[in-house]
DNA sequence: ATCCCGAGGG
DNA sequence: CCCTCTGGAT
């Protein structure tokens, strides 16, 4: 009787053709991006992990604008540790979201020096467990430093998944575990970067260069994009 | 669900 | 003017 099959338990269930979209999807990316990589900039994994808290609601562009003076005041978590959270908001301020941050990084710096010796750690939840750090944080650091196999969902991954055919859910760990279904391990780090770029270069959030689009053959959101010449609105 | 928040683009 | 940006904490 019961035609539900899975229940809480169960995974999702992925959209209608997703398994015949992603080797295309994955093709096309490979083709348009070969070099797609991490653009924050950084020298080492603690630089890493405290670019990519910045990154939160803002572009890579403005976080590269201000860690070289950040990270020439504060160059390591021991010395990001002593800081007041007053200490580093100047610093970053052009960012936004600063105070949040500010008081985040002095925190997550006081953690790596007391839990960790000073080092980022080496596992997941140990990252994640650190103050402005979330799942993305965590996979993007994870993934960059230590070569950690993961998705990172962040706005531009989420929304191409889902204009893509790729994923129905909103919630962006779903979102990862669908990816993560649909993707062989061993491209997962570049298909994140890879998406990423595509979002920023083509996809946009609010009026996408469909006719510019490499998947435009196979795209299911191809056209609907196209109905809203007004508002330049697009379905999620 | 709401808040945090400056900068850049259309 | 409006929306968006490699989210996370409450």
């Amino acid at each position: 009787m019961k035609l539900k099959a899975a229940g809480k338990a169960g995974a999702a269930r992925l959209p209608v053709g997703a398994r015949t979209r992603a080797p295309l999807v994955q093709a096309a990316l490979t083709g348009a991006y070969p070099d797609a990589r991490c653009e924050l900039e950084f020298r080492d994994p603690f630089e890493l992990l405290v670019a990519t808290v910045l990154s939160a609601q803002a572009t890579d562009v403005s976080v590269n604008k201000a860690t070289p003076a950040l990270f020439g005041r504060f160059p390591d978590a021991h010395a990001m540790s002593v800081a007041e959270a007053e200490d580093i908001e100047p610093l970053i301020r052009s960012i936004g979201l600063y105070r949040a941050k500010a008081r985040n990084l002095a925190a997550l710096a006081r953690q790596l020096v007391e839990r960790h010796g000073g080092e980022v750690p080496n596992d997941f939840a140990a990252v994640v467990a650190l103050p402005g750090a979330g799942r993305k944080t965590a996979n993007v650091v994870l993934s960059n430093a230590y070569g950690y196999p993961a998705i990172a969902v962040d706005t531009h991954v989420g929304r191409l998944a889902r204009r893509l055919g790729l994923s129905a859910q909103s919630n962006p760990d779903k979102v990862e575990a669908d990816l993560e279904r649909l993707f062989p391990r061993e491209r997962w780090v570049f298909l994140h970067h890879a998406l990423i770029l595509h979002g920023r270069r083509v996809c946009f959030a609010r009026r996408p260069n469909c006719p510019g689009c490499v998947m435009r053959d196979f795209c299911p959101k191809i056209g609907v994009t196209e109905m809203q010449p007004e508002t330049g609105q697009v379905p999620a």
